[in-house]
DNA sequence: GTCATCATGTAAGCCGTTACATGATTGC
DNA sequence: GCAATCATGTAACGGCTTACATGATGAC
């Protein structure tokens, strides 16, 4: 799950393990709590398997330095730039350990993206990352979850009423869900088959639950 | 987690632990993954700590029976009844131990209900469980939650376009998660505000996530 | 006879959390 | 001077998963 995760964003751009947590955050969704007390050993664990290699930051080593628009967490960036643009070319501010992903954690990744086991909360994690996958292995990736769900909404059509009120509304409750999450597939498998109409803005696509049957 | 679900389930009603697992299954709903290598063990603890008492299932003890309505898996009541009806009074297959929820297993039992550290996964099943609180503790509890839904709402509003579809799409996912929580602990808070209309059957409030702004 | 279900457990290991330890830099 | 932020780690502990071990009963 971490391990994926972090993989994922060094796919985009070099970063250090303090930068990767706040990323982090955004990726695992709200209610992620990754803390250092998991990220570090983590890094070293990927670092152990070769499926990320560490650049003590001396110098920027000016590829790292940011893929992405730069948007949200300005503080490190600003930061660095003050410490190289002002006082002291490269050195200063306590060593960064730059990650950078290798060929095998490329591949590695892949296979995370792509491994159906243990596939509860990793799943929206996964989507977000399906972009490095070829476009058969995640359609069949959405699908293959398309059916995981579909199996669950079935296996939970027994009771119906009885039991206690709030039994009742919390059981509800995560039935919606299942069933809202299946519409979001449908969306996804949809316009993974047709490539979506050229550009402009195509109007009522952001929110998914619409009223299931 | 689990010695939460396990005490709202001996709340309503005596049980061994292989019974035990299947109604677990409902309780933490799609997705749980409650395995004997976990529940033996936290029954263990729970046992330990005074929360539970176990009585080796000699005599079926009567008042264990089942008070719930008796719905769902047949199985081990069947075989039950078989082997008291049939023939053998009390005996043969290997000795169930059957767990009592005590007083200090019930006033724990409230406890985690309320507690709200540890939120995110526990939280349906809390719902389900707070039957067992005071309607002021319940009330406070959903707002709580509530409380907390929209704080991760207005930290994620950041971004919005840019980044990659995927990354984007499954973003978008776990914003509606988030806002058909709300609407679902809209729904519950007015509900306990005032209470139900008599009995009947009153029409479309099975289903939560509506169309948000 | 053999398989599925009922029934209870133990052991190894992983992964994650909290709490602790350290230390530089910047802003007030 | 002091606090906040940046930055990296270690140690203890907990809980859950997988896999293993055991054995009775009933259905086919």
């Amino acid at each position: 799950m971490l391990e994926l995760a972090v993989l994922g964003l060094l796919h985009d751009s070099d970063l250090h393990g303090y930068e990767l947590k706040k990323r982090l955050a955004d990726l695992l969704g709200p209610w992620s709590t990754v803390s250092f007390g998991s990220l570090y050993p983590a890094l070293g664990r990927l670092e152990r398997h070769g499926l990320v290699a560490v650049m003590t930051s001396a110098e920027p080593s000016e590829k790292s330095a940011d893929v992405s628009p730069m948007s949200g967490s300005l503080g490190a960036e600003l930061a660095a730039f003050r410490a190289r643009g002002r006082t002291r070319a490269a050195g200063g501010r306590r060593a960064r350990k730059v990650y950078a992903i290798t060929d095998a954690g490329r591949a590695e990744l892949r296979t995370l993206i792509d491994d159906t086991s243990g596939d509860d909360r990793t799943f929206a994690v996964r989507v977000a990352l399906a972009g490095h996958l070829g476009d058969d292995e995640r359609l069949a990736l959405f699908r293959r979850r398309k059916a995981a769900v579909l199996g669950r909404l079935d296996q939970r059509s027994a009771d119906e009423d009885a039991i206690d009120p709030y039994r009742r509304r919390s059981r509800a409750f995560q039935d919606d869900r299942l069933r809202s999450e299946l519409t979001w597939l449908d969306e996804l498998i949809a316009s993974e088959l047709h490539p979506q109409p050229p550009a402009g803005d195509d109007p009522a696509l952001s929110t998914s639950g619409g009223s299931p049957s």
